[in-house]
DNA sequence: CCCCAGGTCGTCA
DNA sequence: TGACGACATGGG
């Protein structure tokens, strides 16, 4: 067990809004997450973190990173008010919600999958495929199964897929698989690519558009300056800013906010999504 | 039974 | 460029 004293986190907020999928929330309240290598589970005691897990090598290490616990957001805080006096109720609600640093190719898939369907069953596809293709884990007398990496997908068919309920999105997954393994797609070029060009390289993969690339590149490559628009954007951009198409969203939103576009996003989702 | 899910693709003006 | 239907699946 690890303790990490005085942090500033929402952890239920930051691990349930939908950056990740493959997660438990447990009776005593704390949450299991299947990260990479390892089961780990997270609570909050008052302000301390809790850490346990099955793999405690470099263990903090690790939770500091996914958690963006080394990022201050009292400053980034203080940047988006300042361009923006409005939002002060919304950025306070928000106090502890960080953007997590997520596992890049587990990312891709995850949000490949999520176009035109529903959390449960992501999450199940998710499941699924790790149940198949994924190292099992005995953490705390349950087992779990880890997402599978790039290699050992690299001889699963587009039926296989299918027959694992990713739906119509099998093709688009086996493709893009299939390109990681014949290094036609290079998941660290990303890294050096400015945001534009990382959209439009992420968008040359069949399945990817402008939303899920801007997923991606904002949880998995902690990109803040994306902000991904989707159908409740479009909605509440509507009502509340009178915009009334993608291109009027993105520069009002660039304008006004810039490197911090997609904390802003995150930051209005976040913040209706707990009002009602 | 119909509708929808934090979309994207292919097709046709 | 821009609009529009199709798309697998499961839950309401």
């Amino acid at each position: 067990m690890i303790k990490i004293k005085n942090v500033d986190l929402n952890l239920k907020d930051t691990i349930t809004c939908g950056q990740i999928f493959r997660f438990y929330e447990e009776d005593d309240n704390s949450f299991t997450v299947i990260l990479s290598d390892r089961v780990v589970n997270l609570k909050m005691n008052n302000n301390d973190l809790i850490i346990k897990s099955n793999n405690e090598d470099n263990l903090e290490n690790i939770i500091i990173g996914y958690l963006d616990l080394d990022r201050n957001y009292n400053i980034l805080n203080k940047e988006l008010l300042k361009k923006d006096e409005t939002l002060k109720d919304i950025i306070e609600s928000c106090k502890g919600f960080k953007i997590m640093k997520t596992p890049v190719f587990e990312t891709i898939i995850s949000f490949i999958l999520s176009q035109n369907n529903s959390v449960p069953i992501i999450k199940k596809a998710l499941d699924n495929i790790s149940e198949k293709y994924g190292d099992k884990v005995i953490f705390e007398d349950k087992k779990y199964y880890l997402f599978p990496d790039q290699k050992k997908l690299s001889n699963v068919s587009i039926d296989d897929y299918r027959n694992l309920k990713t739906g119509f999105r099998d093709k688009y997954i086996y493709e893009f698989v299939q390109k990681v393994n014949n290094n036609e797609f290079d998941l660290n070029k990303i890294y050096s690519l400015n945001t534009k060009d990382a959209l439009d390289y992420l968008i040359t993969n069949k399945g990817i558009g402008m939303k899920v690339a801007s997923c991606i590149l904002l949880f998995a490559y902690q990109r803040l300056d994306v902000f991904p628009i989707d159908t409740w954007v479009k909605k509440y951009m509507k009502e509340n800013y009178n915009l009334n198409n993608q291109k009027e969203i993105e520069k009002y939103v660039d304008e006004r906010y810039k490197e911090y576009s997609g904390l802003f996003i995150q930051y209005i989702f976040h913040y209706n999504r707990n009002k009602k």
